[in-house]
DNA sequence: CGGTGGATTGACGGTTGTCAACTTGCGTGG
DNA sequence: CCACGCAAGTTGACAACCGTCAATCCACCG
């Protein structure tokens, strides 16, 4: 029996292109860790040079600058490929934003590993294309939205990804995070997170259940909003 | 005789890791195209799907927002891999800024021979990851820093990648861009470029020969600049 | 010599960052 | 059970920065 087995990513991770006797010998070489909010996995810069996958929760990877002020790179769920393999340096830090299982590996075993698996290597190669995508659409925003076209627009994507119910009076969902990392993904202050919320709310776009919770009243608007038409 | 053997890239590009029986295979399904500046090779969305390799030259990938600004994503050198491979939607615009040739690909032909390929994928992984990381850089780049910051660490990027000679009075070097492409990639408009561009002339830091002509003065100074310590 | 397109410069206003005060939510301890 | 304290979020005032619009300059080319 091995611990990857009867995990719940088993089909979702990188892990779905290997048999049952490789995932022995991959299930060798895996540690699981448990992360609570805001516990870190790795630094910017590690020598250690841990990579895995996220098995529960959400992480986000972030970068800091010298003067202190952190962006976050992206964020990574259940079943996505976390850290840097074959050379390239760790230059991100990875933390735990709810309760987290990680099953990681050292790099150099990972490494060895996925040389001689070219079904593990392409589909590390897909995951890495479609982030890339992501990282690139990031940019748009990023360079070229207004701070309420970027909040919209990030709260369409939580919708999108977390919304468990569509309740009534709209879809509803709990953000994992605070003002401060939604201002470091998107690379404002939090002050500004906070005007630009307070505007949606105010427009009766969004609801606030709570801090942390989102309605979305009118996705219409709220995709108006995010466009800037 | 194919057309790869005599390739200035065949040692720099993805066929680096290919031998000689290979290179042969690959090259029967390559085909090589001549791209004036301004040129475009393929469009957002384009259904063509093609991949390929820069062989000489400078090309921008950007995409295009609904409200018609550009966000240039990235840029490939001699010897970059361009294009979106296995089946994720290419969502950019190629385009040339100098003279360029490349070897292109139709997208089904090179999936299919680069599966049967795994060092050629590990390679083309490799280059992924190192395009992620750069991606990734630039978002910070877009999210944390002021105009000055971006002008002045893209001269240094483009000094340390162009710089053919450090000739007296510094190191000088020949921008492939306008000023309308360098406020695309970082989020600018072209005023605020210029005026950037002006700051840094009148501080003593950076020279212009002639419009697209950069002599940079003072390194140390264009670091400081860029580092906004 | 005039025309054209890119680059620069100037004036101005809007958006966002900064600084500060205040409110809210929540857990702890009296 | 209430009071307190702390952290997170909100709101406001203000200034700086950058985008917009417009005029001008300059290089290049006919």
């Amino acid at each position: 029996m091995n611990v990857c087995a009867e995990c719940s990513v088993r089909e979702l991770a990188i892990c779905r292109t290997l048999d049952d006797q490789e995932i022995d010998e991959f299930s060798s070489i895996a540690r699981r860790q448990h992360l609570q909010p805001g516990q870190v996995l790795q630094w910017e810069g590690d020598e250690s040079h841990l990579v895995g996958n996220v098995i529960e929760g959400v992480v986000k990877l972030t970068a800091t600058t010298r003067q202190g002020k952190d962006q976050t790179l992206g964020l990574a769920y259940a079943g996505d490929f976390i850290g840097r393999p074959f050379g390239s340096r760790s230059v991100q830090t990875v933390t735990a934003l709810s309760e987290v299982r990680v099953c990681t590996f050292r790099r150099e075993g990972f490494d060895a590993f996925a040389r001689g698996h070219p079904d593990l290597e392409h589909d590390l190669l897909k995951r890495t294309l479609a982030e890339l995508d992501q990282a690139r659409s990031w940019m748009v925003r990023l360079g070229q939205r207004d701070a309420l076209q970027r909040v919209a627009g990030f709260l369409l994507e939580m919708a999108g990804r977390l919304a468990p119910a569509a309740g009534p009076g709209g879809v509803r969902f709990k953000l994992p995070f605070g003002r401060q990392d939604i201002g470091d993904l998107l690379g404002l202050t939090i002050e500004t997170v906070s005007r630009q919320i307070t505007a949606l709310k105010q427009d009766g776009i969004i609801a606030l259940p709570s801090q942390r919770e989102i309605a979305v009243l009118d996705k219409e608007g709220l995709e108006y909003a995010a466009e800037g038409e």
